[in-house]
DNA sequence: TTTGTTAGTTTAATAGACAAACTAAGTTTG
DNA sequence: CAAACTTAGTTTGTCTATTAAACTAACAAA
């Protein structure tokens, strides 16, 4: 969780954590429903006028809440309009995929200032660091002047990432064992996070996309494999090992087709862009952006490919939805740009095979921030965890 | 969550709430470690000496800690010794079955004082309640005269339950929407607290059985049908409707057996004992005591038959496994029984068919409380929802 | 101008945690 | 056996964050 240790104190109740808890509810009410007077932080919080006061101060001090002048006056003194400062601060964020790596630089609300992409053609370690590191010095670049500056660098990997932030197995980098966290925070000096591109994703829709202010929110990243982050609780969700959600080796079929993991009948291989492209070589066509188009030039084998992937990857969502009831799910990754060719029969399919008590409230939807779920999602790691740093009061 | 309705105060920190969680905290160090002088107290919670005295009085006014005198000197004066006070009151567990009820009455530890049972033979309600009711009687007229007397009663039953204790949808029973919540809380004005009986069984596991200390835990109740528990960082998950895990009907072949459900392969089609059940008429076997009693006796017929139910029970188990990544995996309810001829092939199957990463951490168990979980868990929530009255005050 | 209203600060009270001093009651040592 | 040391638990005074209430500031309407 924590990038670097900060030593924790024990966890008992003190004066000191209730007035963190209580600066945090201020500080939430401003940053989410600014602009705002202190007494209405008073009124909507439940805390005292004079505690208000104080807390906002101590915010305003530490240069997070801005005094934006005069609001309206309803009848007596006119109120001082209160905003959260997004710009005290900034955070990068990263989704290095497997054939190029994007970044943002973005304020402390997570909204995009900068953002910049390259292609990478060669997975060689000693070639992708370089180019990696090329990007992030050209973000933090872009990042004006602020009392906090960057805070921190997030980071999405297609692969299995551990606690201590080392990429465990990526295998379509074929990287093993890479420490990543450890290279980037020892060279910038910055608290750096790293997790799967699927959870990032997740944290991006939940923060800033589809599923704001959703509790129970599956994020099916569908690209070459399919990959999923799982918030439950407004958490993301991780498994024993620090890494659950393996869903695309979910079996959807027990005596179907052996997989690399072991197991027969992997949702991947039904449901994947690789299994589309598979179905898709006979027929001519070599990449997900071919088919896409000949589907809207009204070739019928690609539209009748298309409702096959759907079906299939509504047989994973239908597992997905009975296990975790949840109230959304997000259809991310390059699959999604497919949505209007197998959207249709992605819904039949779900419809078809869940409980109906499951299904009255869900809601089937694909990524709203499309290609930056990742990106944003990475970004709001460094956000996040600045938020924790400065009400400790480090 | 609350039975009735204690007025919710704004949650914002206030000094009533520090104390309130160092109550819990030294509260949970007593009965977890006790006996336990102040001082020992003091140095396992970080609290300071005074503060511990001091709520330890609290504690000891409210009945629900005991001094049991002077330990062992180390060298200086005596400490006083203080234990949990078990008997401060009781709690009423009732596992309502298809063909059974049954029930305990345990002290606040959990730990069984009375148990007792009555057959089913009719599922009408009209006759099932007076059956209930008599049996919370005999139970709660075993209770000893206590400060708190019976702190509530808590009801696992075969179906699924909405937040409001009410019984949607009991298919083996034949109910819809009884208000069974209502019904024995308004007879006996006491909190009751109604959940499936899979919850209740992994509530139990969880809190005295096989699944003590673990943070992420899934139960499998293997009975008539398949139904699951999901314990996640220690707490019941429910879904966005507040039934989640519906497991059984999980799909393991997506082109398997329609189900009564809708879908297509449901788990429950090929694993449960009505599975087992059915592929055993045709060798003369009517029940899973006689199936385990030929397997005994050296009939492959029926082994055979056992090890293709622990096949397909492990192809739905490394589904879960590669879904949550949880540190154990407990099977419960009847087929527990069946364990010694099941085990190894449900073992087998599950290493097969999980990644190697989440294979790692996890063990696979049989339910410790044998045909009790579901009881023990039952009144585990009676218990639960008694100490969070009594750490706010009322 | 007066009256009433709303915003925000100041003041004094309160409650809980804590450190330090203290009392209580033991053990060890010369 | 007395003196010295140890440990348990309580008492005392301090500190801090919240709060209610009083107060000041600034405005609108009559």
């Amino acid at each position: 969780m924590e990038a670097r240790t900060f030593v924790m104190k024990k966890p008992t109740g003190d004066l000191a954590l209730i007035k963190k808890m209580n600066t945090a509810i201020v500080l939430d009410a401003i940053v989410k429903k600014a602009p705002l007077s202190r007494a209405n932080i008073s009124e909507l919080t439940g805390l005292n006028k004079a505690t208000v006061s104080s807390l906002v101060q101590d915010l305003i001090d530490a240069n997070l809440v801005l005094e934006i002048g005069m609001g309206q006056s309803s009848g007596g003194r006119k109120p001082v309009m209160l905003i959260f400062n997004r710009t005290a601060g900034y955070a990068v964020g990263i989704d290095l995929g497997v054939n190029y790596i994007r970044g943002v630089l973005t304020d402390l609300e997570g909204g995009v200032i900068f953002e910049a992409e390259v292609a990478l053609h060669r997975h060689a370690l000693e070639h992708v660091l370089p180019e990696l590191y090329r990007l992030i010095e050209s973000l933090m670049a872009q990042s004006p002047e602020s009392p906090y500056g960057v805070v921190g660098i997030g980071i999405g990997v297609p692969g299995i990432v551990d606690e201590s932030g080392t990429i465990l197995f990526a295998p379509n980098l074929k990287w093993k064992q890479v420490e990543l966290e450890h290279l980037v925070s020892d060279r910038y000096d910055l608290p750096v996070f790293i997790d799967n591109e699927a959870n990032a994703g997740a944290q991006g829709e939940q923060k800033y996309g589809a599923g704001r202010g959703i509790a129970h929110q599956i994020y099916v990243s569908v690209g070459i494999g399919i990959g999923t982050g799982i918030i439950l609780n407004k958490e993301l969700y991780k498994g024993a090992s620090g890494f659950s959600g393996e869903l695309g080796h979910l079996s959807i079929d027990l005596a179907g087709k052996p997989c690399s993991c072991g197991n027969l009948g992997c949702w991947e291989l039904y449901a994947s862009e690789h299994a589309l492209l598979e179905m898709a070589a006979p027929l001519g066509y070599g990449s997900l952006r071919e088919l896409i188009q000949a589907a809207d030039q009204g070739d019928e084998a690609a539209q009748e490919l298309f409702r096959r992937i759907g079906a299939d990857l509504g047989v994973g969502l239908a597992n997905v939805v009975n296990v975790f009831n949840p109230e959304v799910v997000i259809i991310g990754n390059r699959m999604s740009l497919a949505q209007r060719w197998i959207e249709d029969s992605v819904r039949d399919t779900v419809t078809k095979r869940t409980l109906s008590y499951h299904r009255k409230e869900l809601r089937i939807l694909f990524a709203e921030l499309g290609e930056q779920s990742a990106v944003r999602g990475a970004a709001y790691y460094a956000i996040h965890q600045f938020f924790h740093r400065v009400k400790g009061g480090a």
